[in-house]
DNA sequence: CGTAAAGTGGACCCGACAGTCCATTCAACG
DNA sequence: CGTTGAATGGACTGTCGGGTCCACTTTACG
């Protein structure tokens, strides 16, 4: 089902793309249209639907894969190495610090949101993201396990996905408040009492 | 500013606020028209913008305020009286079930999360929703404080906010995977190490 | 070269939908 | 009653934006 692309294809689709994330991290998706993307990534509607017949949907599923990629792989020097309990924190401190550099615009958040429910294939894409995200704070928590931080009857998954979710759902605050007060709450509790398992009875 | 309304008037808006609740809690609010609100309604464009003249923006907060306040009375019953681990665990279930039967639809994430940018008003009503329900929970981790369940160094806004960001995160999540996983995890989490803060060390 | 396929530009179409306007009906009240 | 303002109905407008189409240009390759 894929065309044959020749290098100047794949540079002007990636070129779309990328510009497409731009301004969807901008305006959101609900603000964002063709002609916006036309306008950033100097393109016309040919070249739009030359490269992503399916339309507009096509194109956000594209622009979700690379954010949902991206977000992993910015993370991944902290989420990579999360052995020790200063490792957690520098890790904390780098997920509240983006999320309130980029203020109520989340790339992924909005994203997800909206093009999760539309489309059958986006949503495989939001799950695939779960999965992937979650697994990397499962092996975080199984690394201070492994170091001997932690003792073994810590429930990993349910650790992870609370972690998870306390993410997202901090992060959904601030992109409804504008606060990042429950983000930061979230994150430090989830931490502590990560911790305490840690030290505390068993 | 607000205009004088007979009794037949104001029963006509909130036959809209009600009709349009409904329609947004089945369709989404980004698939939502007001000529679905005119059909579910039985009203005309003119009503319409007769009693919500700012148009369909004023129509949302309008809905977004009610259903904010539904959503905390709904839960008043058990948010009110916290005082013990049972009761505790008893709105869990509850919040849990009551999300799951609404599957994928979320009569305020999705509006919030929409609406909320949108309009300067609306982020009102949201921090104001925010804040209230943060509060009914801190209410409820202070009800364990004075039933001696739980000691007294415990920070309950921030125990508040982190159980608040748990709820938004896995319903958050429930909204964009369609699984109930997480909000299970975070709230089962969330409430295991409240409990551990008052049987562990400390 | 030449020709076929990929790439590019943009005019055009059309449905959807918020919002306007006005004519008509209804109800309160002196 | 009659008149005034609220309540209602719905035709109409304008715009926005996704999607189609086709003419034209460039690139790959024999």
């Amino acid at each position: 089902m894929r065309r044959e692309l020749t290098s100047k294809g794949r540079a002007t689709r990636e070129r779309i793309i990328e510009g497409a994330a731009a301004v969807l991290r901008e305006k959101g998706v609900a603000f964002t249209t063709l002609e916006d993307v036309m306008a950033r990534t100097h393109t016309s509607k040919g070249q739009l639907f030359h490269y992503f017949p399916e339309g507009k949907d096509e194109l956000l599923v594209a622009v979700a894969r690379l954010e949902a990629d991206r977000v992993l792989e910015d993370q991944q020097p902290y989420l990579g190495s999360l052995d020790s309990w200063e490792a957690w924190e520098r890790w904390r401190d780098v997920v509240i610090e983006r999320y309130e550099a980029q203020g109520d615009s989340c790339p992924l958040g909005s994203l997800f949101q909206q093009v999760g429910r539309s489309t059958p294939g986006a949503r495989a894409v939001v799950v695939e993201m779960t999965r992937r995200w979650q697994e990397s704070l499962a092996a975080g928590v199984r690394a201070l396990q492994a170091a001997g931080r932690l003792p073994a009857d810590v429930d990993v998954d349910r650790r992870a996905a609370a972690l998870l979710a306390a993410i997202q759902g901090g992060v959904s605050i601030l992109l409804s408040t504008g606060r990042s007060a429950h983000l930061r709450a979230a994150l430090d509790q989830g931490l502590a009492d990560l911790r305490r398992a840690g030290d505390g009875p068993a």
